[in-house]
DNA sequence: TTGCAGCACTAAACACTGTTCATTATATTT
DNA sequence: AAATATAATGAACAGTGTTTAGTGCTGCAA
């Protein structure tokens, strides 16, 4: 059954083909501004095609979405070298604050936008049995932080006791200040971009020096 | 010249019925589901007379984010009885978190959407002397924090020093819990929304016991 | 080899969107 | 009453995401 192997591999080539354009429109234009058409244009396809690999353009883009957290992921894993996990933490919250001030556009689709995450709610709704890929990075890269966290506190190295609470607060943290000058929010400080980005990590080790026991 | 100001307004009202129209079907259906033509619709007016009263949808959303700004900053400020400044500044945050999770349309156009923050960005670009009421209520709102935390500060209450530093941590702390929860990034943790509000709140009070000298 | 089924693909349309502008209707002034 | 200023609009422009009917090509069975 040669023929349908390969029908199948050009399938997955035409879905990586629009993918990357899309991608790289994306990133350099943002979501609003990369349409349906303008994808077509690049890849010399007509629009339809497009909604014959993606349902709509959430799925296209929850697509990119799960690229950026691969991404994210892999960069936080470069920090189980790191024995000490208070260290480690920082180094997370380091990756994670420069992914974010590097990567505006992926951090917008992975947690800012509303748009990309009406594909998982739809997933969720119909798969009910299990969230497979579809949450995936999502998921591990919250429970790496959460692991971390628990480390630092069976070696009684910070103040707090609730792991998961800990967790969502200490992303909750570092997702403020990032968002927050994504959105250009912080231009009611009157400071410029580099400015904000001292400070920033400044505030992410003064966190930590208060976490810390 | 009664005939002048009688002109003058029926164009504040005017202004105030399309305003009150898209406020009200913003709040029901959020900032894109919410178009120029459905709002004249509603007000029985063709849509291109939105535009003379507004120079795009977004100065319009502007005027809207205002008001949000100025509901959230008369509720902040019935805490000026409250001499503690520390206890002061904790129901600051349960006042912001409540508004958050209470109206999340407003707050989403307060502080997460990029949309109606473009307005200030050409205004501030063009009227270069100063910032007028264009930007009043935030810069009202964040200076508030700012005075209540230097006043922790001066009482020895609270470990930080840096009163700027620590406002911009303290506020991007309880917006990354309120942002994320408003665009659904805490199912990942596989909690319902009365969970997460109780998680939140706890959240504030550990914060703030860290902070506590 | 032929004929048919299935497939990838597309042109065109649908129903929207924000925005602009020439034109009309109304109100005020001369 | 005529001229002017102003308010409001119909219609169009240029775009959007998405659907559908139809075309032409590919692969397989007769």
């Amino acid at each position: 059954m040669g023929i349908a192997e390969r029908k199948e591999r050009e399938k997955q080539e035409m879905r990586e083909l629009i993918l990357d354009a899309a991608t790289q429109m994306f990133l350099e234009d943002g979501y609003d501004k990369t349409s349906v058409r303008n994808i077509a244009e690049k890849i010399e396809y007509s629009p339809a095609t497009i909604y014959l690999y993606f349902k709509d353009k959430d799925e296209l883009f929850f697509a990119i979405h799960e690229i950026g957290f691969q991404k994210l992921l892999s960069q936080m894993e470069t920090t189980r070298a790191i024995i000490n996990p208070l260290e480690r933490l920082r180094q997370i919250g380091v990756i994670y604050l420069e992914f974010a001030l590097k990567n505006p556009e992926y951090y917008d689709l992975m947690f800012i936008m509303r748009a990309p995450i009406n594909s998982i709610k739809e997933k969720h709704a119909l798969e009910h049995q299990k969230e497979p890929a579809c949450w995936y990075y999502g998921e591990t890269s919250f429970a790496f932080v959460q692991q971390t966290i628990s480390e630092c506190m069976e070696q009684q190295l910070i103040k707090a006791e609730n792991p998961m609470l800990t967790s969502m607060y200490v992303w909750s943290f570092v997702h403020g200040m990032a968002s927050l000058h994504i959105r250009d929010r912080f231009l009611v400080m009157d400071l410029d971009s580099e400015q904000i980005r001292n400070m920033i990590l400044l505030a992410l080790d003064e966190m930590l020096s208060m976490l810390k026991k």
